[in-house]
DNA sequence: GCCAAAATACTTGTATGCAAGGGGTTGGAC
DNA sequence: GTCCAACCCCTTGCATACAAGTATTTTGGC
C-alpha cells in the first residue's frame, strides 16, 4: 500500500480554511460535520483517489483536529461505502465496485422514473426552474467547467424530485450515487466534449412540460443507465481504481 | 420531558448480554456496532418510544460501555433519522414525521415495483423461497407472533430484491422504512387480526410466478401505500409520538 | 546469503477528562 | 405576589491517553 501524498491533502486543508471563514457568521458548526463534508467532496471529486490509504493520526494532524471528530466523519463515510476501515489494519478510500454501480443505476432509475411520473401527474407543471438550471448547464458546457456542469446536473435532478412532492428523496439518490459520481468524473473529458447529456436533459424537460408520460419515463430510465456504457473504457484506463 | 425509565432499558442490557455470548465464537465485534444494533431495534420495536430522552452518560452506564462507542452508535442513528441530537441540550428518540412517512412509502413503492418488474422479466422465476417465507408468515399469524410476522415480512421483500438481482438495495429500503416500522407496530393488533396482508403477499407471489407484470406492479404499489391508511387512527391514539 | 523469530512501529478501538453552553431553580428585590 | 437575575447542574462536543492487534523490519542463527 502506497501512502497518501501530502500534496493532495494540502488541497483539502486549504478548503477547510476557506470554510472556517464562513462559519464565523452565526452558528457554531460541528467539526465532525465540516470534516465529513471535506472528505466526502474530496473523495467524490477524486482528490482522494480510490485505494488511497488514510491514516487517522495523519489526517487529524493535517486537518488540525483531533481524532474524535475525524473518526465520526470516517464512520459516516463507511456507512456511505466511500471508505473501508479494518480494525488494527488501516483505512482506505473504497474502490469502485461494479456491483454497487449497477445497483445505483437501478435505484436512480426506479426513483427518478417514479418522480417523473409524479411530477407529470401534477396539475401545474412549473418548469421555470428547470429551464433556468438548463441555462446554467449550457453555460457550464460552453465554459468547459466540469464542476459547474455536475453541480447543475444535481440541481436539475433535485428539482424533479421537488416537483414530484418528495424533495428529500433526492438525498437518498445522492447517497447511492456516490459511486457513479466518481465514474463520471473519470470520463469527464467525454462529458464536456459532447452536448449529448445536455440535449437529453432538455428533451426530458420538454416531455415533462408537455405531460408526455411514457416517452419521458423511457428517456429518464435510459438516461440513468447510460453511465454504464463508459465503464469498460474507464476501467481500462484506471484499473487500479476498481475492486476485484 | 420525562426521563427514560430504568425498567425499559433493562430489557436492552439483557439482550446485550445474550449477544455477548454469541460473539465469543470467533470475531471480536465492535462495541459501537453492538450498541447501535441494540438501540436501533429498541427504537423500531418501540421499547424506546418516540420522544424519549436519552442521556449519553446514563445510557453508557446502563449498557456498561463508555461514551465513545455509544456516541458513535448515536451518530449513526441520527443519520437514520431515528434520533435527534441538539448540542448542549439533549438527545431524544425522534418522533414520527408524516412527511417522512410519505416519502418512505414513495421510495418503497418505486423500488419494489421496479424490483418486481426485474424479477418478473427473469427467465427462471424461482419462487420456492418466497413460498417458504409465506409459510413462516402463516405460522406467525396463527401464533399471533408480531415479531415473527414482521421478520417474515422483511424476509419476503428482501427475497424479491434478491430475485431482481439487486440484493443490497433492500438495505436502502430498510433504512427509509424505519418510520414505517414504528407505525406498523403501533397498529400491530389490527395487523394480526386479519389475513389481509398475508393474502396480498400470497397474491403478489402468485402474480410473480405467473409472470403477470402489470397486475403485480399495481398490487405492489398499493401494498406499499396501504400503511398510510392507518395513520389517522394511530395518530389519534398516540398523538405524543408524532411530530408537529 | 537466507530464513526465521522476535521486537518495534503503526494501525484502529475504547476510556476518560476537560470545555462550552443551555435550562431549570432558587434567591432576592420591588 | 411577581418578576428578574444569578447560580448550579446537566447536556453534548472535543481532545488526549491507553489498550489490543497487525504488519513490517531488523537481528540473530545457520
Amino acid at each position: 500500500m502506497e501512502t497518501t501524498t501530502g500534496h493532495r491533502l494540502t488541497g483539502v486543508s486549504e478548503s477547510v480554511a476557506s470554510l472556517r471563514r464562513v462559519d464565523r457568521a452565526k452558528v457554531r458548526e460541528r467539526i465532525s460535520d465540516r470534516v465529513h463534508d471535506e472528505l466526502e467532496s474530496a473523495i467524490r471529486e477524486l482528490r482522494l483517489v480510490p485505494g488511497s490509504v488514510l491514516s487517522e493520526t495523519e489526517l487529524s494532524v493535517q486537518l488540525g483536529v483531533s481524532r474524535t471528530p475525524l473518526r465520526e466523519a470516517l464512520s459516516r463515510l463507511v456507512d456511505q461505502r466511500l471508505v473501508d476501515v479494518v480494525a488494527q489494519v488501516g483505512t482506505t478510500v473504497s474502490r469502485i465496485d461494479l456491483a454497487q454501480v449497477g445497483e445505483a443505476c437501478f435505484v436512480r432509475s426506479a426513483l427518478e422514473t417514479a418522480a417523473f411520473r409524479r411530477a407529470c401527474a401534477a396539475e401545474h407543471r412549473d418548469v421555470g426552474r428547470l429551464r433556468a438550471v438548463l441555462a446554467v448547464q449550457e453555460e457550464a458546457l460552453a465554459a468547459q467547467d466540469g464542476d459547474a456542469f455536475f453541480d447543475s446536473d444535481e440541481a436539475l435532478h433535485r428539482e424533479v424530485f421537488r416537483l414530484a412532492g418528495y424533495p428529500d428523496v433526492w438525498d437518498l439518490v445522492r447517497g447511492s450515487k456516490s459511486q457513479l459520481d466518481r465514474l463520471r468524473r473519470l470520463h469527464l473529458p467525454d462529458v464536456l466534449a459532447s452536448r449529448e447529456i445536455l440535449e437529453e436533459h432538455i428533451r426530458i424537460v420538454d416531455l415533462l412540460e408537455a405531460g408526455q408520460l411514457l416517452p419521458g419515463i423511457d428517456l429518464v430510465e435510459s438516461h440513468a443507465y447510460k453511465i454504464l456504457g463508459v465503464v469498460p473504457r474507464v476501467r481500462a484506463e484506471h484499473p487500479e481504481y476498481f475492486a476485484s
